[in-house]
DNA sequence: TTTGTTATTGTTATATTATAACATTATGTA
DNA sequence: TACATAATGTTATAATATAACAATAACAAA
């Protein structure tokens, strides 16, 4: 599973308008947005969002149901994921930050049980939302 | 917002089911289970899930839209949540481990937001699914 | 006790998010 | 070529969640 591979065409469609969405974007808005380019039922967006997701190249917000372009190029970030969420303005940023991921990379519960994958959402204020 | 606070009747009827339940349950499955106590419509599952999850009484399960009890009954656990879950039998439990939630609470990001609430899922699998 | 306030409930309709099922076409490779 | 796999197209429908409005209950202040 290389982040390098080639996207199909409908992939390739629906990720350049994720990455290029400023913000975390909703599944049926990226249909709205691609039913110009031929693409007109959810299932093919869908279908392109599980590839992406899978591949490490998107990211599904899990608590706004939406999707923002990874921002770490070269790791296999897919499996172990942060967000920033604003409360108020909804903006979503992707953490990378060592320490944490190192930290919740080898975590290991009282049960023993080893994990594959996690991710973390934060929430609060962004700084221009928490001096409003 | 006290946890001990009383709830209301819908509020009581729907987290009696959530709690009794030994797995996450979803909202729709809820409200099959209590139409026999008269509660007929979708939103007033919903509101009281609103609620519930508000008081910290319940949780929700964000990548599986499901319900869970709170199992750590003293402290402003809403705010602060984990999980684990079985990527094969879909089992969840919460996980409280002061370590991590103390790393968690003080964590602060780059942009130098502070957050008031996080929630972080872990996948792999359970120790009865990683033998098979 | 009345009055005002807020939380809760009930109800219908509808919006939003996501998948099932099936047929076809493209792509890579033995 | 022929085989396998991935991707596409299409229709229908399932599953999750909220809007809008009306009525009632709970509770505290006057």
């Amino acid at each position: 599973m290389d982040k390098q591979q080639m996207l199909s065409k409908n992939q390739q469609i629906i990720f350049d308008i994720i990455e290029k969405a400023k913000e975390p974007i909703k599944a049926y808005s990226i249909l709205f947005n691609v039913q110009k380019k031929g693409i007109k039922a959810p299932l093919q967006v869908y279908r392109a969002l599980d590839k992406l997701v899978e591949i490490g190249k998107i990211h599904k917000i899990e608590s706004r149901n939406s999707f923002v372009a990874c921002k770490n190029s070269n790791c296999q970030i897919s499996k172990a994921t942060a967000f920033s969420i604003c409360e108020s303005c909804e903006e979503v940023s992707e953490i990378s930050d060592n320490k944490l991921s190192k930290y919740l990379k080898s975590f290991q519960n009282k049960a023993g049980m080893k994990f594959k994958k996690y991710n973390l959402e934060f929430f609060g204020l962004c700084k221009k939302c928490s001096v409003k």
